[in-house]
DNA sequence: CCTCCACTGGAAACCTAGGCTC
DNA sequence: GAGCCTAGGTTTCCAGTGGAGG
């Protein structure tokens, strides 16, 4: 075998050793994983059933009526869309009704979610190319696609206010009035928001057609999460390797935000893969504290190096400020930084447009505070410690000269 | 009560990189 | 190849503003 040159291997040996030796906790990983849609929905049998009443006309022919699902994040949704849908497709063998799912967030913008759309009803990548299409060609395309093939189309918009935040609220008009020209085909949306006033953005001959059946998901309360979360560890886990405690300590922190059921099995997990790392033989409350930092520091971690070069930029001017600071020396820092890269000065506008985009990644705190006399501005304060920044920025090697 | 600072944030126009049709 | 389209990031321009100090 390998020769142990490096003192390092010392501690990998010592890592697979203890692997080795200790239980493994998980007997089903998957189950706690938020793409893992159970086969019962615990807490949410009127939505279930609700959704299912709606879309079942599809089953004789007829189109049915396009549905609003309302509810916070983790209130069940997307598993609730899903799992109907898999039902429907289950109950038609036959090809002519197509199911399409597409999160507009994840696709990020309407071109893309468009495009998605189209691909899954069997559009190949040469007709929908990457860019260079209008939308009005793309939904042609689409409406086309539908009615030659006389189906009926359930298209699922997740996250839909997202798309009308950005994009505006024009491709779902041309959807909802889609009628005559896909005949006889059909198009039936549901959409999915997380964001409860995100009706009033839309124009109202489109509210009143996409919002024909609604539904409300509301919260889980911590009971609930307990319930839920003892089902998945039953499936997820090795008996007798997790305590009760640690379960319902899963259920109140995420209860405490708002009943958020993914962020509670996410922090399930992450529970599981820290004992499991420590070899422990069961996840404790400690567990569960420590994957409670580790997701927030992760999070934290990945918004810093998924940001574009300039963010990252100017987010290493603001940690030159310990204390805080306003956006007028940011921008000086920034601007002096900016010298020693190969990357082009922004304007003062623009900067101050990156530092409320930071804010609303939680990387950076930027409150707009008046300051009387000497003027309005933003007071920033870095959200991260300093060492991590450097780490991370270190890494990009545009900027490996500034460190 | 008034002024006036240091910006904020909306709007529109511009630029680049891609692709369409004819 | 000309003339059109898109997304997405940016610049330019500018009216608007909360409140400490006068």
């Amino acid at each position: 075998m390998f020769p142990l040159k490096y003192g390092l291997s010392e501690t990998v040996d010592s890592i697979f050793r203890r692997a080795k030796e200790g239980k493994a906790l998980f007997v089903n990983r998957k189950v706690l994983t938020p793409e893992y849609v159970p086969d019962k929905l615990l807490f949410r049998e009127k939505q279930l059933n609700g959704v299912a009443e709606v879309l079942a006309p599809v089953l004789h022919g007829s189109k049915p009526s396009n549905l609003l699902l309302y509810g916070k994040t983790g209130t069940g949704k997307t598993a609730v869309a899903k799992y109907v849908l898999g039902r429907l497709q289950t109950e038609t063998s036959e090809s002519k009704l197509a199911v399409s799912y597409v999160n507009t967030r994840i696709a990020g913008t309407e071109y893309r979610t468009l495009a998605e759309f189209a691909l899954s009803l069997g559009l190949s990548r040469k007709e929908i190319p990457f860019t260079g299409l209008s939308i009005g060609e793309l939904i042609n395309r689409i409406f086309e696609r539908i009615r030659s093939g006389e189906r009926h189309v359930i298209f699922v918009i997740d996250e839909i206010d997202y798309l009308v935040k950005t994009h505006g609220d024009g491709s779902l008009y041309e959807f909802t009035r889609a009628g005559d020209r896909i005949i006889p085909g059909s198009l039936s949306l549901v959409g999915i928001s997380n964001d409860l006033k995100f009706k009033e953005d839309l124009d109202p001959r489109v509210l009143s057609s996409l919002g024909e059946e609604e539904m409300v998901f509301p919260p889980y309360n911590v009971e609930e999460l307990k319930e839920i979360l003892k089902e998945r560890a039953a499936i997820a886990f090795e008996p007798s390797s997790f305590s009760e405690s640690a379960i319902n300590l899963c259920a109140a922190m995420a209860g405490s935000e708002h009943g958020d059921a993914r962020r509670a099995v996410d922090l399930l997990r992450i529970a599981g893969e820290v004992g499991e790392r420590e070899g422990l033989q069961t996840i404790d409350d400690t567990c569960v504290k420590k994957a409670s930092d580790k997701m927030e520091h992760d999070r934290i971690e990945e918004a810093v190096r998924s940001l574009p070069l300039q963010n990252k930029v100017i987010l290493l001017a603001v940690s030159r400020f310990i204390g805080g600071t306003n956006t007028g020396e940011v921008y000086l820092a920034y601007s002096s930084i900016v010298k020693k890269t190969a990357t082009e000065l922004l304007t003062q506008r623009r900067v101050s447009g990156i530092l409320a985009e930071l804010d609303l990644l939680g990387l950076v705190e930027a409150a707009v505070v008046s300051k009387g006399r000497r003027g309005r501005t933003k007071r920033i304060r870095l959200l991260l410690e300093p060492e991590t920044l450097n780490k991370i920025l270190g890494e990009d090697p545009a900027l490996t000269g500034l460190f």
